[in-house]
DNA sequence: CGTCTAATTGAAGCATCTCAACATGCGTGG
DNA sequence: CCACGCATGTTGAGATGCTTCAATTAGACG
């Protein structure tokens, strides 16, 4: 593996999204050994229950956390990009309390806990940058559950749409006012706490209104300041530093 | 200041209860530096957009942590108890996303920032410990997230009691099946995403159904496994090591 | 005691759900 | 390259959990 592959730069990418990386920590970061693995779309790459010794980076592909209640229902609690370590938690609670699952086809680098450790006390300000990247996924649940506790169905789709086209756009994973967006209707209900009839109205209420359009599983944004608008939508809480060249 | 006082053993007290301290590094926390302040109910200790020096203790005091929305609700995201840092995440977020709110009149002890950078250089292990404490704050979002979006009125605030109940308890604050609840319907309504006239209703089914009851500010328990199963209460996603003595 | 906040009750409305049918698109094997 | 099959998206109609508004009662506190 080359000391810096197309695996490390999503993490570095990632990670200049939200802090400063100087170039020896870039190194540092280019050495972590990291088991690259493919998931097959609706498997899970971590379940609820386990006790992980690695974390995994999101090299290609969408997936999400979630959790079932009692009665066999669904909440997905975050959606996750290329570049995210979205069970970068394991490090410091040793039993998953949810499952990480794969929405599409994707690949992952597992690396071990160990790995981690040993970069962090070599690097103390990566290790600052990780804390930082889980008290930013915290700030996203607490704004999600503003949505599913305070906003109409219609505000919270189109917040939605606006925080993934955002984090999408500050790793670089954005063409234009356009995104590849393959996450079900059903999936979104799951997500925001409505049943997938009831987005599927919403969804084309937000087209019939002029915000957006879909050719397939890319979405278009026709309107940015409208769809803001409409989702109530401040980027504060996702605390991106600066986007992706 | 004596070198261990009342409100450094709160903060002992809750790093014990979801991990290790050594005998060295209580003795550091107990060092810490302290400015201890008292804050009336109803004001707030942080705002939103506020970029703190300083971190927060609870010593004595209910307080809450939330948002308002662009067309004026309230979404309560935690309720915070005395030995909790409920900004702690300000130490590597610049601005605060939320506010932090004294529901009761609150005694807390701030902390200076550069005081706990100093603190985990010397002692990593304790740096890590409160790394896990805002991750365990992050799973209790991840937890509120699933009962707003997918359960009941009636399950959501079961699971909400127990909860309380269980990390007052973790920190020595019940007494028996008993503890101080100094929250209003309305409060309880803005954090679970309801009225407070629905609250209400519901509060009123859950005594006819024998699990609770109240005297005043006191919330007694009269059927622990009875409310656990109505609010589908798993304690797992609180990561608590052990019970205050 | 009077005042203010919190709790309680009733009645009407509506956002969203559930169920059930139908349409569309897309991957795959014949 | 067409036909089949399955997942996803779309539509309609009826049901409901929770909301809103408005009034009343109970508690706490000077």
């Amino acid at each position: 593996m080359p000391a810096t592959s197309h695996e490390h730069d999503r993490l570095i990418r990632k990670l200049e999204s939200i802090g400063d990386l100087s170039a020896g920590e870039k190194a540092a970061i280019g050495r972590l050994p990291l088991d690259v693995r493919v998931f097959g779309a609706g498997t899970d790459l971590v379940r609820e229950g386990d006790r992980p010794s690695h974390s995994c980076l999101i090299v290609e592909g969408m997936t999400c956390r979630y959790k079932m209640t009692g009665d066999g229902q669904r909440q997905i609690m975050a959606f996750h990009l290329p570049g995210d370590i979205p069970d970068l938690q394991s490090l410091h609670l040793q039993t998953m309390d949810h499952g990480l699952g794969a929405i599409t086809r994707t690949t992952a680098a597992l690396i071990a806990h160990e790995s981690l450790y040993e970069l962090f006390r070599a690097h103390p300000s990566i290790g600052h940058l990780m804390w930082r990247d889980t008290l930013i996924d915290a700030a996203v649940f607490r704004e999600w559950l503003v949505g599913v506790g305070r906003r109409s169905a219609y505000s919270r789709i189109a917040d939605l749409l606006c925080e993934l086209f955002v984090r999408a756009r500050a790793v670089g994973l954005t063409h234009g006012d356009t995104m590849e967006l393959p996450i079900t209707q059903s999936e979104l209900g799951d997500a925001l706490g409505l049943s997938a009839v009831h987005v599927n109205r919403v969804l084309q209420e937000l087209r019939a209104d002029g915000f957006i359009s879909s050719r397939g599983r890319t979405l278009v944004i026709n309107d940015w300041p409208g769809l803001e608008k409409a989702g109530d939508f401040d980027p504060t809480y996702l605390h991106i530093r600066r986007m992706a060249a």
